[in-house]
DNA sequence: CCAGTGTGAGACAAAATTGTCTCACCTGGG
DNA sequence: CCCAGGTGAGACAATTTTGTCTCACACTGG
């Protein structure tokens, strides 16, 4: 059972019940507690470990989705589509308030913010976008919308394979209904 | 100090620091545990009640922005500026997954869901609201943007005097700029 | 004044979780 | 075969949080 594997379990079953015991993700990675803590010091070793991935997925996602190429209302469409299987363990980390609360918070993520915000910008001074709403919210709501169709996914409110669509149109598009060109 | 300051306090406190003990709860109200054990019997009972504290503000809000009346987009922005006072509440108890894994979870968030729902459907049917994007997932949406707006909003990383445009205006238009008619 | 009520402070035990340790096992490489 | 390393199971203490209790004190209405 490698590291990879423990950070995978973990994140499926915390991402369903973000209050599970040590001893409960190591049942669900399929080892011991005294296993588990020989490859993290303690909770907050994972969580830290945790953070880390979805991280990196998330600029893995970033990079896939090729944030500067072509129409950035296409780009974020992709950048949908490159984060969904990243969803989950986004959502928990969203909701783990621990990690913004200590003066030492992840560089990671104000790097991964920056590139979103980007993005948004770009699409704002090519006149795609609407100025009224700043890059910062935008990137925000990216990041809720994203952990709320996760959840809702996972309570079957929705169905997963509607996710790109309905997070990309509502995030672009809105509510309402377009006058056709 | 009534049962009503003691709710309000702790759901300031647990707003920014979900996880706050039983001691630090009865600190930010100003009395005693001992006083907030016998207003309720427990954290879960506190929890509970925020929950219904929660319900009832969300149907108070939903009752003055009156749903069935002029446009549904209008609606909808007087539904959001009314919820914005108890986003915060909204966003704690969004995040508290224990309140969703039970299966006896309260038929307030169903009976609210219904009625959102109903608004979204409203303005679909009017032909105000696009078809492909479901009552439900909208309905999701506006709690999760909600929610992050309100976190958002804790941070600094956006202004609370904006709540109402910021959210509402992604809900309704989304991020794309819209011809001018 | 006095009884009743509510409160704060603190002690205390119970429960849950965590962190650490030991020991037996087993498995693969030399 | 033999051994070194990793693993599972479980014991154990430490810590944290919770729930309960007692007791003294302040306040209030009669």
């Amino acid at each position: 059972m490698d590291r990879d594997h423990v950070l995978r379990s973990a994140a499926a079953l915390l991402t369903r019940k973000s209050t599970a015991t040590m001893d409960e993700v190591a049942k669900a990675a399929g080892i011991s507690r005294a296993t588990l803590h020989r490859h993290f010091a303690g909770r907050d070793a994972l969580v830290r470990a945790l953070e880390a991935l979805g991280i990196a997925e998330c600029e893995a996602a970033l990079d896939r989705a090729r944030p500067e190429e072509g129409a950035a209302a296409d780009a974020v469409r992709r950048l949908v589509r490159e984060i969904q299987p990243a969803a989950g363990l986004l959502a928990f980390l969203y909701g783990e308030s621990q990690l913004w609360e200590g003066d030492r918070q992840n560089d990671g993520w104000q790097r991964l913010d920056g590139r979103i915000a980007a993005l948004f910008q770009r699409g704002q001074q090519g006149g795609e976008f609407r100025i009224d709403l700043t890059p910062a919210w935008l990137t925000e709501a990216l990041y809720g919308l994203t952990a709320s169709c996760a959840w809702a996914s996972l309570d079957g409110r929705v169905a997963a394979r509607d996710f790109p669509t309905m997070v990309a149109e509502l995030l672009l598009g809105g509510a309402l209904r377009r006058e056709e060109p």
